[in-house]
DNA sequence: CGCGGGCCCTGTGAGC
DNA sequence: TGCTCACAGGGCCCGC
């Protein structure tokens, strides 16, 4: 589901809620598959930790809690395409395809829901600090950027969804910040201009900033901690818009594959 | 080592 | 109306 955007919405969101509350107890679902870490080893590290916050590093979320010994630890939960973190009153149902529950000792639960399972929730290491694959895109400067992509051979597209050189970029938000830096998504990316690789890092960075505040995009039911839509949707200038006429110019949009995921983009418009 | 493809899952919606 | 099939915002793992 959920690309940097919609993570930072929901990491905050939940932030708000739960900061400084104590985990009571800690219950587990019958899958293994959402579990990082081993399950004994979750239960230990979060059962009567405080949640000191709860943010965003690259599509992972991560919360900062205090065990009851008193050392830190890092809880992470990745959303994969379907996963949410919900803040729910206890006697709220349990939805369907819940693998973890913090129990909170305020009579709120925090849920981990992913039907589909490709999400994951773990405990960092003791004594590291999680700091994600890449780098951060609202951060990096564009001397950084241009660097990442010197001598690929891939395609712009692939590259931007490599976790490992940005972290938080995914489907939609590259196909949206090539259109907006009017750059075709199957150039190849260590042949883009210094002038180009400026425009795109200038344009991922509004696109994204711009996606936050409208509360990231809602395709299917994507919904924040409260349940609420997002809006960047209606902002979408080539995602999922196959065959409709582009914003800009009129012509259709197209439709390829491109590092294994449908790329959309303006013929006309993106050189 | 870098890169592309297959695969892991369930739910939804388009098309018949 | 009901069924089947393709496809979905991600990323790991494998082989080349």
């Amino acid at each position: 589901m959920p690309e940097l955007p919609e993570v930072e919405t929901v990491a905050n969101g939940v932030h708000e809620r739960v900061h400084g509350a104590r985990i009571r107890a800690v219950s587990l679902g019958p899958h293994k598959e959402p579990l990082k870490s081993a399950p004994a080893h979750i239960e230990a590290t979060l059962t009567g930790a405080r949640i000191e916050g709860v943010r965003r590093v690259g599509k992972t979320i991560v919360m900062d809690v205090k065990q009851r010994n008193g050392k830190p630890a890092q809880a992470t939960i990745h959303l994969g395409m379907t996963g949410r973190l919900l803040v729910s009153d206890r006697n709220v149902p349990l939805p369907p395809h819940t693998h973890v529950t913090l129990h909170l000792d305020d009579k709120r639960d925090v849920r981990f829901v992913d039907p589909r399972r490709f999400g994951r929730m773990g405990i960092v290491d003791e004594g590291t600090t999680y700091e994600g694959p890449g780098k951060e895109p609202l951060t990096i400067t564009a001397d950084e950027f241009a660097a990442l992509f010197k001598g690929r051979k891939t395609s712009i597209k692939a590259a931007l969804l490599n976790q490992s050189l940005l972290h938080g970029v995914g489907n939609i938000y590259a196909d949206e910040s090539l259109f907006h830096a009017s750059i075709r998504p199957a150039r190849l990316a260590g042949t883009l201009k210094r002038s180009e690789l400026n425009a795109l890092h200038t344009a991922l960075q509004k696109v994204l900033r711009h996606a936050i505040q409208l509360g990231g995009s809602s395709v299917s039911d994507y919904v924040d901690a409260d349940g609420v839509r997002g809006f960047f949707q209606l902002e979408h200038r080539v995602y999922s818009r196959t065959g409709e006429p582009c914003k800009t110019c009129g012509k259709p949009i197209e439709k390829i594959t491109l590092g294994g995921r449908s790329t959309h983009f303006c013929k006309h418009c993106q050189k």
